[in-house]
DNA sequence: CATAAATATGAATAATTGTTCATATAATTG
DNA sequence: CAATTATATGAACAATTATTCATATTTATG
């Protein structure tokens, strides 16, 4: 395997285990939407939504963010944040698609 | 968040995790393949693509298999394995795309 | 400016997990 | 059956990480 192939899989590596959390599956998933909308959420949206505390929210949204798999905006007080781009939302639905399939 | 629903993470989290490790991301991308064509290795194959000790590519081609993300048939003393569906390949190549785009 | 609301951060702990080393099992062949 | 090849397993250790609790920061407003 090659130094190039090396980056490439610990870059997969890396989303995957971001990815890799019932914690921030489920901030995902509140931010996912059903249809083809772009959803935005501030963090008590967020909070009540997954039903987890504040601060393990907000750590976990920080990862979220360092692994720029979410976006935010501030408004006032508030920040709202939403998935980041079509490969974020293709990765969820993929797994989601695999999982339903086998229940 | 209902109950279903935590099921259905946790699934998804389970799914996520098992692929979310280098080692067994070079297992299931050595098994990838460039074209459509369903590849089988053996463990000593699987072990030279891989440049990893034989103890650590069977231990992790069990958690591949026990999540089912591989299959396996037996021929003589070697043991072939597989990826096991399309779902998975599809989840690779996602993750792979996103991966590559961003570099 | 003091207070309140929204969010972030840091430290500490508990639990999980990847890897190695040594050994075991299973199938083949002379 | 003894030896060899291919693969699996178990224990042990190091390292990573999710969560909680307490506290800090930021923005708005009376």
């Amino acid at each position: 395997m090659e130094k190039q192939n090396e980056k490439v899989i610990n870059a997969m590596e890396e989303l995957l285990k971001v990815s890799a959390d019932a914690t921030r599956l489920k901030i995902m998933i509140s931010l996912l939407g059903d249809s083809e909308i772009v959803v935005e959420k501030c963090v008590g949206e967020i909070q009540e939504e997954t039903s987890c505390s504040q601060s393990l929210v907000s750590h976990q949204l920080k990862v979220l963010k360092d692994a720029d798999l979410v976006a935010t905006r501030k408004e006032g007080t508030k920040i709202y944040y939403s998935l980041k781009d079509e490969h974020v939302e293709q990765l969820l639905k993929v797994v989601l698609e695999h999982v339903l399939e086998k229940m």
